[in-house]
DNA sequence: TTTATTTAGGATAAATTTGTCCGAAATAAG
DNA sequence: CTTATTTCGGACAAATTTATCCTAAATAAA
């Protein structure tokens, strides 16, 4: 469904998000360590997110990740993997046709394109404040 | 979502339940044109669906792939999904976590679940025969 | 029986994704 | 200013997926 890439990105991102709600500053290490995640890959992909604009982060000594505490409602689950994996996911065709066209359906459009949507419309739905929420209060957990 | 093989796959069943609800065998090389996939790797691909018995494969002249018609109806886009890239995508977590369990769910369990299911549901209700009709009266198309 | 045709299957290669390593750049603190 | 810490970014490596090549085995027909 998700590359590795997305499902480290997403991870991240909550547990970020978690300890900026608690006003800290998150390391690579820290993160990779609680996320159960390679710490090099880890770097790239949080790398990517901060470029994109999702997540910020400092250099340094004291320094690390963060998201700025007004921005954590309306990032939605969406904007990680769309930044991670692109819109393919959102928008391609389910047997890997050029284009999806409902003009010139695959077998499956009609039936694929209800989901698609639905997963898209979930992501779309899915802050993550409500994420990180339910991590905080031990609803959820990152690895097991 | 799918794996390019299980593109392929899907693909290439559906050609080949059309030739066969009219009494036609099809050959690797018809199917890869028709599919627009590169032969030798849809030649494993048919391999290992005939060792899965969706499809016969005969060798020799007038040899190629086909689909006992009284079958046609019976196996569903699931069988074939189930069969190229296994049930991960139907029992797995989202989030990559090695085991989906509700009572230790990730961040997504209780959105993704849902999508899942959705997924499963629907490949459990499409049979090949809709999908090969819908091709075969030209509604559908494998390629663009 | 010989020949032509077609799938089976193993070895190999290319491409992509996943993951590692290391020096550079920034920056906080002594 | 120096040092320690942390992210950045490029090069590289491993693993997986996708794709190719070639010979063997089966088999239909002349
Ligand atoms: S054309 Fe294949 S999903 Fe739309
Ligand atoms: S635990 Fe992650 S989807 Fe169920």
């Amino acid at each position: 469904m998700f590359s590795k890439a997305c499902e480290y990105g997403i991870k991240a991102t909550i547990y970020i998000a978690v300890k900026s709600m608690h006003q800290e500053r998150v390391s690579l290490k820290e993160i990779a360590e609680e996320v159960n995640s390679p710490v090099a890959f880890t770097a790239k992909i949080l790398q990517s997110l901060a470029k994109s604009g999702i997540i910020d982060s400092h250099k340094g000594p004291t320094g690390g990740f963060q998201i700025e505490e007004s921005n954590i409602d309306a990032i939605k689950l969406y904007d990680i993997v769309n930044a991670i994996d692109g819109e393919k996911i959102f928008v391609g065709c389910g047997l890997g046709l050029e284009q999806c066209d409902a003009s010139q359906p695959c077998p499956v459009h009609d039936k694929f394109v209800g989901i698609r949507d639905n997963l898209k419309i979930m992501l779309q739905n899915t802050s993550l404040y409500e994420l990180a929420t339910g991590l905080d209060i031990g609803l959820t957990h990152l690895k097991r």
